[in-house]
DNA sequence: GTGGTCTAGACCACC
DNA sequence: GTGGTCTAGACCACG
């Protein structure tokens, strides 16, 4: 599978499904006409409740990027591929704005933080290989 | 007062005010043995509870930072600027941490990645600027 | 139930809550990954307000003998039991100096207050029989 | 003077000289029908607030330990040293029940308890020898 | 059902 | 005036 949970993070379990689901279509591993794993495979698979499977359906179902398929399942939107490309970028701006934010309240100097961001993506590098 | 609380932050305002104050302290705008605010001053000055004040005030005792003077206030301690000069920086490198993971999990290169932060900085430097 | 709130005591009653889950998990009456009573649950059964409990049991988080599962409950974590057959000492060490303290201070001698000591333990040891 | 003042203390300021009056008088320091010390004269030796003086005498006068004498101070009472002889050891039985009661729900035994209480009367002793 | 957060308001001890 | 504790009750996210 496309998908890995970590209980202990701070994003709720639902949303981390939700988002990877955006991910994986974003980069073309599921595409528009084929059907997602079904609620109780995935949860299977994830070791998850089916209701956290099926409440992240939910959501992606009201975002347009999935619909029913009667009778036979969930399959990704035409429009799927654009949105989520879309979001994908636009979620990490959000996020990246609010760092800048805090550290403007800390007065951390945007060149400090500059420098951080740079030493982390380093050490993360050094691990993404190794793992 | 030397505090913002943001409503439609993904942090707790209890977990705002701790932040804050460190970085208040960190940046020298409270000293050692001066008094924050009472509970009672920064509730009214923020519109929020006196008990979430007391919260945010309770956990930088459990860590050390402020310790109570009975009946007069509580008080930076002197170990305080050096754990939150420390700090100030740890926090900023938890948080980019994590967005780097979400950048990771997305598959947004460290290049893309990098020039949003480049962005986005440049965008708030010239809101920062006209405010 | 495993535990007793004494609404006379010195104490507060999240301390005594606070306390009494440590030694209940030094005693191993609770082991590690098994879950604490729920707030609401515990909070009914000593009659106390859940806030109290969610208190004690915040505390014992920040302290790493608790981590929450996510809609699940509170579980007891690997280290607990370690820590906490660690503070069952270390607790009642701090309450006898406290004592020897007033005694001193009282200058009551410390063969007096022995004496006093092995009265008191008599006395409670024949109430622990009758009870 | 006769007096000491932990302003770290658990103990509130004002029940820390209500004690130790009462234990000087105890002890014979002070004699009946001596005054004690002006609340002006305490507050500046002991360089805390008159108010909380006042009230520590206060509450001497009302447990008639003290008598006011008019226009010259307050006086010690015929009746004090009895009371405060009995107080001194009727205090120090209940902090001792306490703490027994506490063993009790840590299920520390009996002689586990008494070997702390030898173990602390010890290291105190030394401490104090050294100061 | 679970915990987490926040508000509102009370009472206490202390200075 | 100060902080500390406790109660009561609300809303939210999560499983």
């Amino acid at each position: 599978m496309f998908i890995r949970i970590q209980t202990d993070s701070e994003l709720a379990i639902y949303d981390q499904v939700v988002r990877q689901i955006k991910y994986a279509i974003a980069a073309g591993a599921i595409r528009p006409d084929e059907l997602v794993p079904s609620v109780r495979e995935l949860a299977r698979d994830l070791a998850i409740n089916p209701n956290t499977v099926a409440r992240a359906y939910r959501q992606l179902q009201s975002e347009k990027i999935l619909v029913t398929v009667r009778g036979t399942g969930l399959a990704v939107t035409s429009q799927a591929v654009a949105k989520c490309k879309k979001e994908r970028i636009a979620l990490l701006q959000k996020r990246v704005r609010d760092v800048i934010e805090e550290a403007r309240l800390s007065k951390i100097a945007p060149e400090e933080l500059a420098s951080i961001v740079e030493q982390e993506l380093a050490r993360m590098a050094v691990k993404g290989t190794q793992a």
